[in-house]
RNA sequence: GCCGGAAUGGCGGAAUGGUAUACGCGAUCGACUCAAAAUCGGUUGCCGAAAGGCUUGAGGGUUCGAGUCCCUCUUCCGGCACCA
């Protein structure tokens, strides 16, 4: 037989494959009763970088599991798409002096070139990408629904804005008399997607906002974490997602979930529920009423001040009455200009200011209490208020020891919070840590928002017939300087009263997966029948398996159910969830240990590996490296070990015959492989599920012959981890069409157990010796002949046992 | 500080409470070769000449039996972090 040269059989197969449809997923149509999967891979970012040897790693675990499910006869839906909208593609092309959508088309065709090599079996004819116009029209069509929404409490779920138009009209008088425009600011304040104001990082001399990681710490506060630059608080106007609104379904949806335990604890921490009751405490001598929010309402009677956040609203109102005027707005501005991680750094020691003048009255006991500012209270959580109990609080009771304030000590019980939030006239409410979304970058590189203010600032929606409404060109790309996004340089652009912030990297990413289903529909992001089909709560629930990094716990994977579930409660989609089981792939460091980065010289381009030693050898070793969720090192030393044990397959098929039983001893092995890969890539342990394939492939090199029936099923079970091998020596054996279509092989469980067992000869726990008898001997005989054995014997030495356990097939503890 | 996860040969790792170190890498000895590479075969946890003893981060416990279950602790990785 010819010698095995990887660079011509992998490139023969992927054009055969390409030019065969081999891979083509049915549409729900034409599936015609066979049975969906949805294997599904988190899109890359393309990068001007291209793909280091880490990043195949979880797309290569997803392809086998698709490559099996096709081979047991699933019409798989297994795609794959470039996220290209968002910053780093914006960066690259700033520093290139590119146009970001030309950069987009070259790193997208590295990419290509770069997985292609792999062989995955994608289908490619489904690829999506988020900047193309036809796919981000959904995404801006998705906004339109979004943002015409409010959340109805008493329905739990999304509702169109019209109809609470409708309920203002009848239930509220002052409806009527209102202007549009006052209208329009009241039902801002329902809809889920809003206009609003939040701090964001600015930076005077870059002119530009940045993200909270693209800021460190200087000597007299933050700067940016390029250039050194001082980085200030400025508001902006933005828009927003009212994921809040979610809080309650995003946390218990998680339950049904298939995903690790831990995403799912680090998506609870995120949102952090928390039920507690508000309660008012009036302000003395005023109108105003401070309301605190507390989950201790049963320490009511141990009040002895009040803290608000220095941005608490109230003191505006209260300026007037507040004796310390002067002092109180130091310290306002002091907090307001401290960096984020100062503020909430733990070990710092708590400060404030007391508002003289004020004092609040605790409604349990009609007590009053002084009332301070302190920026351990945190404007954006509860109520941005807190009620002090020093004897109950460890931060109130350092706060008490720094400003020597009163303690009281009283009995507390939790039972009692109901009770007492209802005696003091409060609420029983739950709060979420988290804040709703900011939707929109003062960017260029990102989907318009489709909407339009006009000279009166009344906001219209772009009708559904024009979308897309496509991103214009502009002379320059570069922040303006000003805050704004670019955009707001383009006249015609700002004379159309178009929204000049862009949509946020994560807003494409949210509903992708949607997309794949039906990715050429031109009249709606995906056909009913294709949703039914591939998201179809009898069958399973979405997308089947979700591969992907970790580091999505809060954002991608928090975003895309909260859509979802809007999408949900108007039945677009069929499933309360987008993704049923969720996988998430270790991390490849480089050899040294560190993460792969051009900074450290220690990437390695796979391109380079499939050159040297084949995509199957690195397929096979990606999976064989360890578990799959682990960080583990690269080594290209290992990976002759997987290019070895290819080369030994492509060897034995010269040995292989029609042969008849007999002159044959691997048929165990075979069997056990066949169960143990069967299973295990179903439980994504790909890599005992290769040792098992090589215990095998060991038995069968001992054995006198192989029988191509056997063989053939080894080379299936090779299939979705060394795809272009196992192709060409299926076709080599005669094979009429390809291997990836030719079914699961199945395994014959009289043939996993021998005749003949060893069974260990134990004294006191302690291996003594060992014993080889008939699977049938009775356990009275094999204690016997443990007890027979010449070094058991010798152990014994003439002692009577206590006590002789007997583990079947297994061992014999004889216990003295 | 809190919440998750991990710790096993020289290295990556395997192990339903039942022979710890499978499988692979490396190392080493041998065969083949003029030689080398490749390939094939043997050996390879530690101590010991052997008999035997010891060994899964540390210490305790449950059990006939613990890498696995329970308690205490150490280190490392990930997440959150004044959340009232």
């Amino acid at each position: 037989m010819k010698s095995y040269d990887h660079q011509k059989i992998e490139k023969k197969w992927q054009k055969e494959w390409a030019a065969k449809k081999t891979y083509k997923t049915l549409s729900a149509a034409a599936a015609k009763g066979k049975k969906p999967f949805y294997v599904l891979d988190m899109f890359p970012y393309p990068s001007g970088a291209g793909l280091h040897v880490g990043h195949p790693r979880g797309y290569i675990g997803s392809d086998v599991i698709a490559r099996k499910k096709r081979m047991e006869g699933y019409n798989v839906l297994h795609p794959m798409g470039y996220d290209a909208f968002g910053l780093p593609a914006e960066q690259y092309a700033i520093a290139n002096k590119i146009h970001p959508r030309k950069a987009v088309e070259v790193n997208v065709k590295t990419f290509e070139g770069q997985l292609g090599k792999i062989g995955f079996s994608y289908d490619w004819s489904r690829a999506v990408n988020t900047t193309d116009p036809e796919y981000y029209k959904w995404t801006q069509w998705i906004f339109l629904k979004i943002y015409n929404s409010w959340f109805d409490p008493a329905q739990n779920k999304a509702r169109p804005i019209a109809e609470l138009e409708t309920i203002f009209e009848k239930q509220n008088p002052a409806w009527k008399g209102m202007s549009a425009l006052e209208k329009q600011a009241v039902l801002m304040q329902y809809r889920l997607a809003y206009e609003g104001h939040s701090e964001v990082n600015w930076c005077p001399e870059m002119g530009t906002v940045l993200a909270n990681d693209e800021i460190v710490d200087g000597p007299d506060g933050p700067v940016s974490e390029r250039g050194g630059y001082p980085v200030e608080k400025r508001s902006m106007r933005q828009w927003f997602m009212r994921i809040t609104a979610y809080g309650d379904r995003l946390i218990a949806d998680l339950d049904g979930l298939a995903w690790p335990e831990h995403i799912k604890e680090i998506q609870r921490n995120w949102i952090g529920k928390s039920e507690g009751s508000e309660i008012d405490f009036a302000v003395h001598g005023s109108d105003a009423k401070i309301t605190v929010f507390t989950t201790r309402a049963d320490t009511l009677y141990g009040v002895t001040y009040v803290v608000l956040a220095p941005e608490h609203p109230l003191l505006d109102t209260l300026a007037s009455e507040i004796k310390n005027l002067a002092e109180v707005k130091a310290y306002i501005k002091e907090s307001r200009n401290k960096d984020e991680m100062v503020r909430t750094a733990l070990d710092k020691p708590k400060t404030g200011v007391e508002l003289r003048g004020i004092s609040a009255i605790n409604p349990i006991n009609g007590e009053a209490v002084p009332v301070w500012i302190g920026d351990y209270v945190l404007p954006g959580y509860g109520t941005g208020a807190v009620m002090a109990v020093p004897a109950h609080d460890e931060r109130d009771r350092q706060f008490a020891e720094t400003y020597n304030l009163h303690t009281k000590n009283i009995p507390a019980d939790i039972s009692n919070k109901e009770k007492y939030t209802v005696e003091a006239g409060g609420r029983i409410v739950t709060k979420y840590k988290f804040r709703d979304a900011v939707f929109a970058r003062q960017r260029y590189w990102g989907e318009p928002i489709p909407l339009s203010k006009d000279q009166e600032g009344l906001i219209h929606e772009v009708a559904e017939k024009k979308l897309p409404l496509e991103l214009p060109n502009v002379k320059t790309y570069e922040p303006s300087g000003t805050g704004e996004s670019p955009l707001a340089s383009v006249a015609p652009w700002v004379k159309a009263g178009y929204e000049t912030n862009t949509m946020p990297g994560w807003a494409g990413s949210s509903w992708y997966f949607l997309r794949y289903a039906d990715p050429k529909n031109k009249k709606a992001f995906a056909s009913e029948k294709e949703l039914a089909y591939w998201f179809n709560e009898q069958h399973h629930g979405g997308v089947d398996v979700y591969v992907g990094g970790a580091e999505h716990a809060t954002g991608h994977l928090l975003y895309s159910r909260f859509w979802h579930k809007v999408l949900y409660d108007y039945g677009f989609v069929p499933t309360k969830e987008p993704f049923q089981l969720l996988r998430n792939q270790g991390i490849i460091l480089a050899s040294d240990g560190r993460k792969m980065s051009k900074r450290w010289g220690n990437v390695i381009n796979p391109d380079e590996i499939v050159a040297t030693y084949g995509a199957d050898t690195l397929r096979l070793y990606e999976m064989f490296m360890g578990p799959f969720d682990a960080s583990l090192p690269w080594s290209t030393e290992s990976i002759i070990g997987s290019r070895r044990f290819i080369e030994r397959v492509w060897r034995l098929a010269e040995k292989v015959v029609n042969v008849t039983k007999g002159t044959i001893s691997y048929e165990q092995a075979l069997h056990k492989a066949i169960k143990k890969v069967s299973e295990d890539i179903e439980d994504f342990g790909f890599n005992t599920a290769v040792s098992a394939m090589m215990i095998c492939l060991n038995e069968m090199e001992k054995s006198e012959h192989v029988a191509v029936s056997d063989f053939e099923k080894f080379l299936q079970l090779l299939a979705p981890f060394a795809p272009h091998v196992a192709e060409e020596l299926w076709y080599e054996l005669g094979g009429k069409k390809s291997i990836h279509v030719s079914g699961w092989p199945s395994y014959d469980a009289d043939k996993l157990v021998s005749q003949e067992v060893t069974i260990v000869v134990q004294v006191n726990s302690k291996n003594r010796g060992e014993i080889t008898v008939s699977r049938d001997t009775s356990e009275h005989e094999v204690k016997a002949l443990a007890l027979a054995e010449e070094k058991v014997v010798a152990q014994l030495a003439g002692q009577t046992p206590k006590k002789v356990i007997y583990v079947p097939g297994r061992l014999v503890n004889i216990v003295l």
